[in-house]
DNA sequence: ATATTAATCAAGCGATTGATTGAATACTAG
DNA sequence: CTAGTATTCAATCAATCGCTTGATTAATAT
């Protein structure tokens, strides 16, 4: 009942607060609405068709995101467009990836399962992908919707939707190095992509990165 | 009452591995846990003084932590020792406490509140010591307690508890440059030094990262 | 105006959380 | 063995969480 504002120890206060921020994160909805927006801003409704969460419900987590400082609402006409508030925010997704991968057998397991091996897909660190692309020796393949490739892509990458990859598969070089990408370390698309074009007969391999990592990275991006 | 395990979407099956970790980091006392631990294991009656939480509470949390994959117990004797399970989840820290800074208004007003203008009290990067240390330029003061700085210190550095530093001012140099340093980037103790040390004439200045950055860093380490 | 669509608000539900308390295990010392 | 200490387990309770439902507020279109 006592609604005292305990001046309580100033680190106490602090960590009460970044717990808020850890909150957030305690969904995996949230996780979800997170890494779609790394990708860009997206409307409500475009966030709920796309995970199959209610409206309202989506709007509520949106709030609580809002609230610990990770994403911020941008009114557009009758649509509210919501955007990640920062690269930080990327970081520490990445950072929450990283010990899941290193430190919790399930996702690990997960990773293993549903994200082909690993090993036989070894991916491209991005800092050597620069290089040989200035010099044209490799081929950048986006797989993403052409909407995400249109807000900002990998400089000189091709757009071919995984979908459009077995009728298009023209487009790409046979003898050259293909190197696909997507939105980051859990899109599976990119995974697909790679497996389909070798089995095709094609040089493929993945980037490590998504293009949120990339663009955290301080890497040049086009439009 | 249903208990079926819905094999559902392999990515928010694994979103919702990720919120596990979230889940860890939604309490400001697992947090407070967390920071004590990245300088060092730590028994539970060991962290539940420090913070004067509850053993039974500390034993719970401790848990906690160690389900998502963060802390890892060893037993020896009548005690339990834990530590963080690896390096990643310091970066996790660092990357929650820095989207908290730029992000969260409230944590931006108590560190700038608490932790002593930052304006005046530049801290010094991490690189840039290494090498002045080398050339034997500037005195690392580690103000930690004795303990601490045994398990682990940087190169060179002098160890006086900031209690001590009184008393023990003439252990410093009164021209070379001092750079205080403590357990991370919420340690009051390197700033009240530094403050202190500026009063008394010296020159002094902070180290930005404390020990557990440093060694994730990959920097050098003295025992 | 009326209807439509996007987003938020408000109330209610079962499930989970953080903290407390007291008992139950371990291990050590005498 | 007994006494003491460190840790965990088990039960409890208020508070909070995630989600659903239905109403409400805006902006757009007819």
């Amino acid at each position: 009942m006592s609604m005292q504002k305990t001046v309580q120890n100033p680190k106490r206060e602090l960590f009460q607060q970044l717990a808020r921020i850890g909150t957030a994160l305690s969904s995996g909805t949230r996780l979800e609405f997170l890494e779609l927006l790394a990708q860009g801003e997206r409307s409500v409704d475009q966030l709920a068709t796309m995970t199959g969460v209610t409206v309202a419900n989506t709007s509520q987590h949106l709030q609580k995101l809002r609230q610990a400082g990770l994403v911020a609402g941008r009114k557009e006409g009758q649509y509210v467009f919501y955007q990640l508030t920062g690269d930080t925010v990327v970081g520490l997704l990445e950072a929450l990836g990283k010990v899941g991968e290193v430190h919790l057998a399930e996702v690990e397991r997960i990773v293993r399962l549903y994200m082909t091996a690993k090993d036989d897909l070894e991916p491209v660190p991005a800092m050597e992908l620069l290089d040989r692309v200035r010099k044209g020796l490799v081929t950048v393949l986006d797989v993403r919707p052409p909407e995400e490739y249109a807000a900002g892509h990998l400089p000189g990458a091709v757009n071919i939707p995984i979908h459009e990859l077995q009728k298009r598969l023209g487009e790409l070089p046979k003898r050259r190095l293909v190197v696909a990408y997507c939105r980051g370390p859990y899109c599976v698309m990119s995974y697909d992509a790679v497996q389909f074009l070798r089995h095709q007969g094609l040089k493929a391999r993945r980037l490590e990165a998504g293009l949120p990592e990339w663009r955290r990275a301080g890497l040049p991006i086009e439009r």
